[in-house]
DNA sequence: GTCTATACTACGATAGAC
DNA sequence: GTCTATCGTAGTATAGAC
């Protein structure tokens, strides 16, 4: 598996290389990839270092050689997914920005902060499993990512920048509390919820419908920022 | 330390025997009020049942012989205080249907349903450390405790039925929506999430004033009801 | 540099002595 | 009822192969 051995003694120099070189990548992202999805179904407790190993059909000692310990590797998708999310939040809400000449309305800047993780959360959408990670990594995380949730609010910056501009007749505090209560509707969007939601309203209720749920709640928190 | 060994050696058999009933009862409250605070303070995860003990003053195998496992610990003192918690909350309640006929208002039935748990978060209030284990147990609690969050709903029947007589007008599927939003509100008062909130707001909210808190809220859930 | 086999420590759980 | 010894499994560290 060496790649200067594999290099040295192949006859095909240069396809030795090659694979070389994505395998080194394809380990890594193997037990990216199968860990991302056992921590998303299963949790982060129940899934041991083993059976992610299993699941990528790589040796055990992988986790710890590419990613230095477990918790580490949880950190680093972490990582990843949720600046990818703020990534596609930030791109809305500079969108907004454009339209509304660096005034939007609070039902600009609510939606540019909401749209994004309720598209994750299609059915049908490819980063639903990461949607789904992120939410079971943010309640059952590690110490090290509820430090991070502690204090990293630069990606919020820019939302309660934008809402006091937006309300600039309430006061900062008002501000924020009410961008606190907003966050808290959307990160209870967790799966067990729904399914409480579901026998309270005897399936009468559906969050498929990711389109009808930002509006419910688009709704809701606007209405919370007038009163 | 054997309670049979104290009474025979001992020539004061009734104190032996008092001695022994109220050992009996005093481990497992031992381990009851040493593993909540524990929990409550550094998480599930982060606390073993030798530290449990230790903190108790009691032998290691009396987790598993009084409770079963680890989990069953952990599931034994979230039903209690979810007991004591919603004992609290449909009092409340029923005391605003009697003020009003059994017609109470959207505002009368949210302030039952929220101000149980706000009260129990002030910094001097005895069931604070209670509330923080709630909190990280509803979070990071193990799969048991997940379980009951999704199915256990007769604790919220009360205040949705409640909320569909105080406005008819709506559809239930919308009051059900709205009632979920305003539990994600609430379920967002962790430790962490104030943290933050300090940190982005610069220091200048305060969740210590609960009183304020609770207004805060309920100003921003009734007028998510009545949008 | 990567990968593998293996050993080490701490954990929750349990059987059996008392 | 209580305690001790011990088991299986977890995450981790490391020596050596390639």
């Amino acid at each position: 598996m060496s790649p200067t051995t594999d290099a040295a003694v192949s006859p095909l120099l240069t396809e030795g290389v090659a694979e070389a070189a994505e395998t080194e990548a394809a380990t890594k992202n193997l037990v990216f990839v199968a860990a991302e999805r056992l921590f998303a179904l299963h949790g982060f407790q129940n899934v041991s270092v083993r059976d992610i190993t299993a699941a990528a059909g790589v040796n055990l000692a992988s986790v710890n050689y590419h990613f230095g310990s477990k918790d580490a590797l949880l950190l680093e998708i972490f990582r990843r997914r949720t600046a990818e999310l703020n990534r596609e939040r930030a791109r809305m809400l500079h969108e907004a920005n454009d339209r509304h000449a660096g005034k939007p309305t609070v039902r600009d800047v609510l939606a540019a902060l909401l749209t994004p993780p309720l598209r994750w959360l299609a059915p049908d959408h490819e980063r639903r499993i990461s949607l789904q990670f992120l939410i079971r990594a943010r309640s059952e995380g590690t110490d090290d990512i509820r430090q991070i949730l502690k204090t990293d609010v630069s990606h919020l910056r820019r939302f309660s920048d934008a809402l006091l501009i937006a309300r600039p007749d309430l006061s900062p505090e008002d501000v924020y509390w009410r961008l606190h209560f907003t966050l808290g509707m959307l990160h209870n969007n967790r799966f067990a919820e729904f399914d409480r939601l579901n026998v309270l309203s005897e399936g009468t209720t559906s969050e498929g419908d990711v389109v009808a749920l930002l509006a419910r709640m688009l709704a809701f928190a606007e209405a919370g920022f007038a009163a």
